[in-house]
DNA sequence: CTTGTAATCGAAATCGTTTTCGTGTTGATA
DNA sequence: TATCAACACGAAAACGATTTCGATTACAAG
């Protein structure tokens, strides 16, 4: 507050410009006034290392270029800025050793808390020390999406499960009966569930699962290539098995190569082939024959991870429950699923 | 600095941890071995106010959702991470009350310098006041895509003139004739100059360009929305301009209009028309045909914006020239163009 | 014995703000 | 006239770190 030095104290300018009521009305204008004309800016650092507390929360995610994240980014901005909070994001790249660096890079007075989701190597490595430690210190977390049950913090996620269940079933009531699933490896928890529910809805509906239907294929950095790697894979799979009239991918990406296989081996979508996926994004949108999909919808994810991060920051109570927050999904009806005409 | 009170001073413990020649070796590892134990962190908080720097840069985008934009982050975040810089990003939403807000909201300290894409409304405003505050009041500011002439600050863009002459001399060689352009308003920078770009292609080929063939369309804030009021406005192009051989479009959303509309029309892409577009993002791959594009090397700015604000940050010159930086396109040839058989 | 010089360490200023507590002035009241 | 309250303002601590400068000790050299 230097250039305040007309003819006050300092303590006086700070009081003055906070309304006090020790200050004359006189001074105060005199103050305010002065303050407006020379653009005078509280410097936030200053307060921050006064207040203890930043006003700002780290987001750490995998990805940025995705869909999905970027939605969920949103969500968390639009929350944190009607609670007046910053947001400083940093990207794991899906890297373990990435994620840890961010955390500790961020969690030395950066921030007041951090939304995270996990990047897949640290899922792999089943190593979440790093997370129990901001945990410990007492440094709020929120995880989103990817998350772990023995962690002891807040979670936000979409059901699965249920999710899984729900797009499968709707293949079903299309009269759908060989239905395939393209999912992840199962440490990446959302495919493990999204592969739950597919099987519950067959049980449920007196389908045997069949061991051969399960794709699991792990995604690399690059969408073209694994977009590529993918389409043969399916091609083969489609080719050995021509009775599929139903297929669940667990992201558009997949969805993506699932259209492009079928269309080389001159199969229908929907009518021969119904394929259903998870995340209405852009793609979901764009393709033809667009895809029917579960909305995962990332915004409010986003917003309810911020809204429950700044809860845990601002609550003054030392001892606190961990809650899980489930956002509903939606079925989105598109071109790529109907039902079957024998 | 608390609990390192041992029996060591504050001068001393934070000198035996920079590893000061003052302090002798015993009291540097009692001290060091100390810290580590207890996995001491210096505030940065505390170090941003002593130093008066917060080794932060913060981004202002227009929207996140948005593969262009969050490849540019993306490329900050890179060469942020490598010069030990944190990325805070905050979103105007299209929005010049946001811009200016979020804008202020970080301009008191929170920040070194400011990365920033305009919004739309800014540009349509043409009022650049609190950009050119940031500028006057040294805080350096780096323009990137959306730029404007008058502002001295560094500026990272793409030759969008020479790469919509280079899209559009494509469908040239392809030996069409009769080619459109569907591009937004003037005040949007990037549209206004690949339409220059695409008027002089024409020109160079003695082709004369036919105001009938440019449509000049602002798309609202939903992707749906948006692409289905062109995708009607193009069926009546195209059913009106049946000669029309060729399509520019802008971005690749304007591009998925297109293939819809076509498709209606039941007019083959690309055998009857051709189509070019920019941005080489995840619609480009994921369109059937794939679409024909310029590659906007989002990552590649982001990098040379955050290369650039840092350079500008830590000189210490006080007289600086501003300088444009051109990130170079490239034509990525897919199906969606192709030569025309007579 | 005095003086000089490393070698170690601590006190205090500094960054910009808020806040507690004190201080001085004014005017009214006893 | 002396006392007291209200009013207006300033001094200084605090937040957590670095850094300049000074202080102390011990030991060697003169």
């Amino acid at each position: 507050m230097l250039a305040k030095e007309l003819d006050l104290s300092i303590s006086t300018v700070s009081k003055a410009l906070h309304d006090s009521h020790e200050i004359s009305q006189e001074t105060k204008d005199k103050v305010q006034s002065f303050a407006k004309l020379y653009h005078y800016k509280p410097n936030n650092i200053a307060l921050s290392l006064k207040n203890q507390s930043t006003k700002t929360i780290g987001v750490i995610i995998p990805e940025i270029v995705h869909e999905f994240f970027s939605k969920v980014i949103q969500g968390i901005e639009e929350a944190a800025l009607e609670k007046d909070y910053k947001v400083i994001v940093s990207m794991s790249n899906e890297s373990y050793e990435s994620e840890v660096h961010n955390i500790e890079l961020l969690n030395s007075g950066a921030i007041d808390g951090f939304i995270i989701g996990l990047s897949k190597e640290t899922l792999e490595k089943n190593n979440f020390e790093h997370i129990q430690e901001c945990i410990n210190y007492n440094t709020p977390v929120v995880l989103f999406d990817r998350v772990v049950d023995e962690l002891n913090a807040d979670k936000v996620i979409i059901n699965d499960v249920e999710s899984g269940r729900k797009v499968t079933k709707h293949l079903i009531d299309c009269g759908r009966k060989n239905i395939a699933i393209v999912t992840t490896p199962d440490y990446i928890t959302v495919g493990k569930k999204r592969l739950e529910g597919y099987l519950e809805a067959l049980n449920e509906a007196g389908i045997p699962p069949n061991e051969n239907n399960i794709i699991k294929f792990n995604g690399g950095k690059s969408f073209s290539k694994t977009l590529h790697q993918l389409e043969e894979l399916l091609v083969d799979f489609l080719k050995n098995n021509p009775d599929i009239d139903g297929l669940v991918t667990v992201n558009e990406a997949n969805a993506v190569a699932v259209l492009r296989a079928a269309r080389q081996l001159q199969i229908e979508v929907p009518k021969q082939l119904s394929v259903v996926t998870f995340s209405d994004g852009i793609i979901s949108k764009s393709t033809f024959p667009s895809l029917t999909t579960i909305s995962q919808q990332g915004v409010e994810m986003g917003k309810q991870a911020a809204i429950a991060l700044i809860d845990s920051i601002e609550s003054t109570c030392p001892i606190k429950k961990v809650k899980t927050i489930e956002i509903p999904t939606k079925l989105i009806l598109r071109e790529s699923s109907s039902f079957k005409s024998t």
